[in-house]
DNA sequence: CGTGATTTTACAACTCTGTTACAAGTGCTG
DNA sequence: CAGCACTTGTAACAGAGTTGTAAAATCACG
């Protein structure tokens, strides 16, 4: 559920990178040169930088030095070892050497994510306190039940706070489908959360969109 | 504060991380092979492993195994990718990918000793009490008796108190099962504690996964 | 064997979750 | 601002799957 940086200039690559990133729920951003990935970063910062070495114009090290304070981990091809040393150095926070398996990178970019973000533990909000790391809600400091999917739910409109999310980017979040045909499934499951939580504020229904989680009232 | 174990081969390594710890106020204790680290257990036990995958010897999961019970981090060096989902696999709690920031390791030991409780040789609530070191559970003062089976049960849920357990995973900790098929035999031990320690509210199930031992009511 | 512990089995009871039906709401158009 | 098409809110329902429970079968061990 973080807003990624794919700078590569292979688009073979790069599209499968932000294919997969897209489909374990990230958003992807593509880039495939320093000049696009610093644009990009000006309109809305990342989460994660996913930074080729080699690149046309500026390099990886120099995009991430620019965006210093996000997390980067690098790409590198067979043989660039020193390349390594210099993008620790430089505090990149991980490496993965191409030709790369997508699990693992995925699974790194989990890893880094954890430790970057371990400040979001928990959210607080009115009388409503989400522990994402125990997947529990409590109210007025009694706990709440919630089942599964509620959670799953919840947990991607408050991740995803102030920002409108249309039913298909829910379904594909907080489900395991990436399509969906024509369902009342969400608005269901919507329903239910307002109910159970009280949230019949912070829970913006969106006209023909989907719904909102909204923080400032 | 506690006592943890480092298992790690590399030696520089090993000093750095038992330094560290030291600094903090735990009681590191070095080993560098398994063997070393299973003669060093059974002196007195550990209250957290560190453990590096790649040994001269038994690697760090027979470790893990064999202390089964103590809670664990895993050292893993870069792409071992395969060896971290089979480290999950097998109870670890965490896992860190070599190399890694000191900082960080500190901040998973402290937050991996805070969610599990295992240094304590009692627990009490309500008119419940658990007397780790005697194995014994009385209450209302009144002793009651559990079959070994029960009791492992128990404490398995007791001290991973507030933490959601699978199945799967309390038959790894409770039995000595490391894979389980089609069974109801973990429902009907609940069941029996829940009964005979009127547990009803505090054993809480959870839909789909399992059970947790409820601390906050 | 016999006894108690543990697992398996069978079925009842329950939970979750998507679907449906209808009421209420929204915004466009004239 | 009334009418209309469409969207969303809400309650109730039903099927699939999960858990509770008692009772029977199996195991462990003297």
């Amino acid at each position: 559920m973080a807003r990624i940086l794919v700078l590569e200039d292979e688009k073979a690559i790069n599209d499968l990178v932000a294919l997969n990133l897209g489909m374990v729920g990230h958003t992807a951003v593509q880039a495939f040169t320093g000049r696009d990935a610093l644009r990009a970063a000006q309109e809305m910062p990342f989460d994660l930088l996913i930074l080729d070495v080699m690149l046309p114009d500026t390099d990886g090290f120099t995009v991430c030095e620019k965006l210093k304070g996000t997390p980067a981990i690098f790409l590198t091809a067979l043989g660039e070892t020193a390349d390594k040393v210099k993008g620790f150095e430089r505090g990149a926070d991980d490496y993965i050497v191409k030709p790369f398996e997508m699990t693992e990178l995925l699974l790194r970019v989990e890893a880094v994510l954890r430790r970057t973000h371990r400040s979001e533990d928990r959210y607080q909000i009115d009388d409503l306190l989400i522990d994402f790391e125990a997947k529990t809600v409590h109210k007025d400091g009694k706990p709440i039940e919630l089942t599964m999917q509620e959670y799953a739910l919840l947990e991607v409109l408050v991740k995803n706070r102030n920002i409108a999310l249309s039913r298909q980017r829910l379904m594909r979040e907080a489900w395991d489908i990436s399509f969906m045909g024509e369902t009342r499934t969400i608005d269901v499951h919507i329903q239910r959360l307002r109910k159970k939580l009280g949230l019949d504020d912070r829970i913006k229904t969106i006209y023909r969109l989907g719904y909102r989680f909204e923080e400032t009232l």
